[in-house]
DNA sequence: ACAGTTACGTCAGCCATATTGACATATTTC
DNA sequence: GAAATATGTCAATATGGCTGACGTAACTGT
C-alpha cells in the first residue's frame, strides 16, 4: 500500500490572464492520463464477454445504442456513431444475421428500416450495460452523493458544444422510451 | 434529424437527492453514454493534427508516454499500453526513423533501449497535449472549482483496482521528473 | 407523371492497428 | 557456461475503420 497519494499537483487557474495563452500553460496531465487508463479499463470489461459471442467492441455499440434507442434509424445510428455506413453495415449484418438485432419498415417512410433489438439482442445488451454500471457504480460508491452528478456534468462538459445538445436530447429520449419496464 | 422537440432537458435537475439509493437493476446509461461521447470527442482533437503528419492514434500514445516519462523502457511502455511488443514495434520504428523518439542503451543493463523524444518529438507531444488540454481546461472552467479534483477522483475510480496505485505512481513520478523543483 | 432526392445496401479495395507464434541477438545473472 | 531477460523481427491473421462506385426502392415537388 504504496502511500503515493496524488499529491496536490499545482492546478493552474484556466486563464490567469487574457493573453492569447501562446502554448505556456502546462498541459492538465493527470487527466489527460487518467482519461486514457480509466477508458481504456471502462470497455475492457464487455470485450471478455464479446469475444465469446465471436463480437467486437463495433458490434457492442451498435447493439448498444438500438437496445437502447429502439426503433432508431439507420441514419441515426451512423449519424451517433460517425462511421460511414460500409463499416457499420459489416456489423450490423452479422448482428441481424445471428439474430440480435431486427429491422422493419419505417411507418411513415418504408425505405426506412428501423431497428430493435430481439429478446436475445436485449440479453447481450444487458448483460453488457450491467458490467459496465458494476464499475461506475463500485466508482461512484466510493465518492461522495454527488459524484453521480458531477461525473455526469464533467462528461458534457468534455464534448463538443456543437453535439451537447444532441446528446442530452438522445439520453433524455431514451429514459423515457424505456421507462415502461421497470 | 428528429425533430422532437425537447426543450431544456434537465441540464442540472433540479433535485437529484430524488434518488436516495439507486436499484441497481437498471444500468447507469447516462454515464455508460456520456463516456463515449466524451471520449470520442476527446480523441478526435488530437487525430486531426496527427492525420497531417502521417501518424495514428497508436504513435500519439506513444509519443505521449515517452515525452512524458522519459527514460521510459520498452518494456515499460509495453505495460502501461497493455499492447504487443510487435504492435509497437511497427509504431516506435516509424517514431524513430523520422526523428520523433530516440533510444539509448541503459547504463545499468545495455539490453534496455531508454526512450526519449527529440526536441521534434517533443513539440509535437506538446502540441498535441495542448489540444487536449484546451478541451479539459474549458470544461472545468465550466464547472466549479472543485471539478478538476473531481475529475481526477472520479477517473481514478474507474481504474481497476489492481493498477490504481500503480497509474498513480506514474503520474506523481512522472510530474517530478518533468518539474524537478519540489 | 416524371425527375430528383433520400434511405439504404453492397461490391471492391485499401489502411491502421491489433493479435499469435516462432525465432534471433545481445546481455545479464547465477 | 547455461539460463533468463530485453528487445527486435518475420509471417500470418483479424478487426474495424476508410473511399469510391453503383444499385434500388420510395418519397417529394413541380
Amino acid at each position: 500500500m504504496a502511500d503515493v497519494t496524488v499529491t496536490a499537483i499545482a492546478t493552474r487557474p484556466a486563464s490567469p490572464n487574457a493573453e492569447p495563452e501562446h502554448h505556456s500553460a502546462e498541459p492538465t496531465w493527470d487527466i489527460i492520463e487518467l482519461l486514457f487508463f480509466a477508458y481504456r479499463d471502462f470497455v475492457s470489461d464487455a470485450d471478455e464477454v464479446l469475444a465469446k459471442f465471436g463480437f467486437g467492441r463495433a458490434h457492442h455499440r451498435v447493439l448498444h445504442f438500438v437496445n437502447r434507442h429502439p426503433g432508431m434509424k439507420v441514419a441515426d445510428l451512423l449519424d451517433v456513431l460517425k462511421i460511414t455506413k460500409q463499416s457499420l453495415g459489416r456489423v450490423l449484418k452479422q448482428l441481424v444475421d445471428q439474430g440480435y438485432v431486427q429491422q422493419k419498415e419505417g411507418a411513415n417512410d418504408r425505405r426506412q428500416r428501423l431497428l430493435t433489438v430481439t429478446p436475445k439482442g436485449e440479453q447481450l445488451a444487458m448483460k453488457l450495460a450491467g458490467l459496465q454500471t458494476e464499475r461506475i457504480a463500485r466508482a461512484l460508491a466510493e465518492l461522495g452523493p454527488h459524484a453521480h452528478e458531477g461525473a455526469r456534468r464533467f462528461l458534457i462538459a468534455m464534448i463538443d458544444s456543437s453535439g451537447r445538445d444532441g446528446v442530452q436530447k438522445l439520453i433524455a429520449r431514451a429514459d423515457r422510451a424505456r421507462r415502461p419496464r421497470s
